[in-house]
DNA sequence: CTATTTCATTAAGGTATCTTAAGAACGCTA
DNA sequence: TAGCGTTCTTAAGATACCTTAATGAAATAG
C-alpha cells in the first residue's frame, strides 16, 4: 500500500532508505466506502492526501446548491482543498469517494517536520505543485478556447481510466455543462 | 530594483545576508518597451521571471488565431510559460509587455544551482506555486459557476490596480468573453 | 425478484454569449 | 492641428448551452 506512495515520490526526487521509512511512518491509511466523505465544507483540512486505491472527487456547491467538480483523483494522485490546508481556514470544498477507496494521509505538522528534515520533500512538493499548476493552466485555456464537445473528446482520450470509473453526470459537472447537454453532445458524436 | 525581488522572497522564507546577495547576483534585468515580447510561442523559455515594474500579459493563440489571456502580471508578480520552462519544450504562450516594463530573470541553470545551495529557495517556489495553484483553482471554479457579469465585477474589485493598466478588450479576453459582450455587461451595470 | 433509486436520454422553449458590421471617442504622431 | 490607428460602443441576427419535464434503462436495496 505504501509502495505506490514511496514510488510516487521517488519518481521525482531521490530518497535514502531511512528517509523513505520516515516518510512511510508519517502517513496513515484511511478507508472510504462509496459516497463517504474525506472532507466536507466547513471542516478543517489538516492533511495532505494521496489516493492509494479507488476514485474520489473534489467539488464545491454554489449559492444555488449546484455541484461543481474541480478535480477527480484516482490511484496515484494527490488531492486536497489546498487553500483550506494552507490557510488553516474552514474548507470550501468537499472530497468524497466515488468508489470504495483507500487514502494515505499525513498531518500538516508531520509534513512540516518532513520539510525541515528532508530537503527533497520541499522539492518534491514544489515539482508536484508545479505540474499541477501547469495542468490546471491548460484546462483553463481549454475552457476558454474550446467548445464543450472538444473538451469532452479531449477528456475521454486523455483520462479514459477516470471516465470508466465515474458516472456521466459527474463528467458533465467537471466539464462545466449540464448532464442533458453532455448527453446531446454524445448523440451528435454518435451520428458523426 | 532588486529590493522588491528580495522582499518578495523574504515575505515567505528567511534568507541570510549572503544568500540574498547570491540570489541577487543570479538575476539579470530586462527592459521592455510597450508591446515588446519577453517570450514568443515556439521559443524556449529558459528563465524564471519576476516583474519589477510595469504590466505584462501571458496569452496564447488558438487555431483560429484568437488571443486568450491566461494571466496578467504586474509589479511584484512572477510570470512564465511554466510548462515550457519545466519541460524545456518550445513555448506555446506569448509574454508581452502591455506597458513599459522591467523584468528580473534568472536562468534555469542558475536557479537549479540556488535550489541546491539554498534549501529555502525550494520552499519559496513550493509555497509560491501552491498559492498560484490555489488562485487558479478559484478562477476555474468561478468560470464554471459564475456569469460573465459576476466574473467582471469580481475582477475589478479584486484587481483594481491591474484594471487601470490594461485596455478593456484585454480584460474581456482574460474573462473569456468578447469585447462587445463585456461592453454590454458594463452598460447593464451602468443602468443598474 | 421486486421496489426503489440512480442515471441517461429526448425534446421544447429560453437565455447568455457570439458574430458581424458600423460608427464614435480617444490618443498618438506627423 | 490634422490625421490615423486604437479602443469602445451599439445593435441585429445566430448559436451554444441551459431549464424543465417526462420517459426509460440500469443499478442497488430490501
Amino acid at each position: 500500500m505504501y509502495d505506490l506512495l514511496i514510488g510516487n515520490i521517488k519518481e521525482l526526487v531521490p530518497l535514502t532508505e531511512d528517509e523513505s521509512k520516515l516518510i512511510q511512518k508519517s502517513f496513515e491509511p484511511v478507508h472510504l466506502k462509496k459516497k463517504q466523505f474525506l472532507l466536507q465544507s466547513g471542516e478543517y483540512s489538516n492533511h495532505m492526501r494521496f489516493i492509494s486505491q479507488g476514485c474520489v472527487k473534489l467539488y464545491n456547491l454554489d449559492e444555488l446548491g449546484a455541484e461543481h467538480i474541480l478535480q477527480f483523483g484516482i490511484s496515484g494522485w494527490w488531492i486536497n482543498d489546498l487553500y483550506a490546508y494552507l490557510t488553516q481556514k474552514p474548507a470550501t470544498f468537499f472530497i468524497q469517494a466515488i468508489t470504495q477507496s483507500t487514502v494515505l494521509q499525513i498531518h500538516r505538522d508531520r509534513l512540516n517536520e518532513l520539510f525541515d528534515k528532508i530537503h527533497m520533500m520541499d522539492r518534491f512538493f514544489r515539482i508536484k505543485t508545479q505540474n499541477g499548476y501547469v495542468a490546471l493552466q491548460e484546462r483553463t485555456i481549454n475552457n476558454m478556447s474550446q467548445s464543450a464537445e472538444q473538451r469532452y473528446l479531449e477528456f475521454i482520450e486523455r483520462y479514459r481510466d477516470i471516465e470508466q470509473q465515474i458516472p456521466q453526470y459527474m463528467l458533465a459537472s467537471y466539464l462545466g455543462v449540464t448532464p442533458e447537454h453532455l448527453s446531446s453532445i454524445r448523440k451528435n458524436i454518435r451520428d458523426y
